[in-house]
DNA sequence: CCAAAAGTGTTGCGTCTACACCCATGG
DNA sequence: CCATGGGTGTAGACGCAACACTTTTGG
């Protein structure tokens, strides 16, 4: 199967509209596990940056809107239920230099969900692993296409919404601990908190977190109270990570 | 110029990336005139929705970023120059019906400027005007395509970004009072604030605003000292709209 | 008992709101 | 002098970082 797209380079050609952008979608999906973030790369099993690694992705389908072949990439790459995540858009990426097949622009899509198991029958999925973001060598990843500037924007991001709404919570498989919770900003943001200051700030906000009554209970130590997520969807007020800076 | 892209042969026509997808950019342009929020609108001249108001923008070119294709629209459609206004992208809508014409996705910006004048020098221009965002009536403004939904977004982030960022400074011609700054503010925001301590959030805040050592007499008054944009792009620690809340 | 983790109390510091007050100008 | 808006001072409320302290479990 082929497409082409052609264009001449006229002048008049400059002032027409441009009938054959080609528009696709990227996904930078975050997950905690072994206490690190961790970002989901595939391994390219074809065209330009042939085996290097890269965000996964793909090309949007005619009826389709953004939000719904993000979910479809997300399903078909990965194996992941978009209900089980949290997904927002992230921005597009346009420069013309970008993928050397032509003129492709992205719309990047930032996922943020529990370390689930990715099903790896038979699908794309095979060549998909967890990466942690943060390399031991405090390199970076280099990634395949624009892909490194679109993860370092996606951990941005990230890093911003924890501040300001529940998200972190989209990160905790039900029910979760306040300790499993705050692993999830430590990881995220990279640095430390104040286990008894962080409590007292999640559970002020009316909505964050609902009681389960259960209990769960450690190897060693005082057993902890389970929660689920609650309605909430804002953080009033934000919960803010001064001073420190984390790498990367 | 042409160029290919070879996938696999199965499910071929759903599989198939889209070829003709149109992508267009369009501008919310605000500035703050007679002490309110404007917004700048086109009145559309030909196409579907003929004669209705929308947001100005239009189809990207061949070699173009999506920034430029920004800067280019806002020039070419209201004669202002990007390097006199803040901009930056919104993010894209995508929804298939969204307009009638076709597939087409647009990326939406948001650019803040100073209340300048728009030459309309028999260009495009001579169709925009500055239009309140607040309408008298409460009611929205109903343009065309999605645009009161884009409008809606970008209004939202501008309201964000002068709580995080200095952009607000970006509304003044320099040289300007610390009084007309506090105007930006309470137009965007819609609600009034306090100009004591309006005055000592933004003084402490390194970087924000650079003292020229002149300053205004008003008719009637004590004079105000004048001022011109620092190098601080972040407001730290952010100016917080708590409480209030403005209408729509 | 001890170790470890959950959870509570307390203190001191910094910031913000509200409002009183002073300053500089034109009339 | 007064009116008006620019600019400063200050007291009380509030939020938060730091850290001591208590509670609840397993070994």
């Amino acid at each position: 199967m082929t497409f082409s797209y052609s264009g001449r380079v006229t002048e008049q050609v400059m002032r027409r509209p441009v009938a054959g952008v080609t528009v696709t979608v990227d996904l930078v999906i975050f997950t905690v596990r072994q206490e690190r973030l961790q970002v989901l790369l595939i391994e390219r099993g074809q065209g330009p940056f042939l085996g290097q690694r890269a965000l996964p992705g793909g090309f949007i389908r005619p009826g389709e809107t953004l939000d719904e072949a993000a979910c479809r990439e997300l399903w078909e790459e990965t194996g992941l239920d978009s209900r089980q995540l949290h997904l927002e858009q992230l921005r597009a990426y346009s420069e013309p230099s970008r993928d050397p097949r032509g003129r492709v622009i992205t719309v990047a899509y930032l996922a943020l969900g529990p370390d689930l198991p990715l099903p790896v029958a038979g699908t794309d999925a095979a060549a998909a692993h967890w990466t942690p973001v943060y390399a031991p060598d405090g390199k970076g990843l280099s990634l395949a296409f624009d892909h490194d500037e679109i993860l370092r924007d996606g951990l941005e991001r990230a890093r911003s919404q924890l501040e300001h709404t529940t998200v972190a919570a989209a990160f905790c498989p039900e029910p979760f601990t306040i300790a499993e919770l705050r692993g999830i900003y430590e990881a995220v943001w990279g640095f430390k908190l104040d286990p008894s200051n962080f409590r007292r700030k999640v559970t002020r906000t009316e909505g964050f977190l609902n009681p389960t009554g259960g209990r769960r209970f450690p190897d060693v130590g005082r057993p902890a109270a389970l929660y689920q997520r609650g309605p909430a969807e804002l953080l009033l007020p934000p919960l803010l990570r001064t001073s420190e800076v984390a790498f990367l």
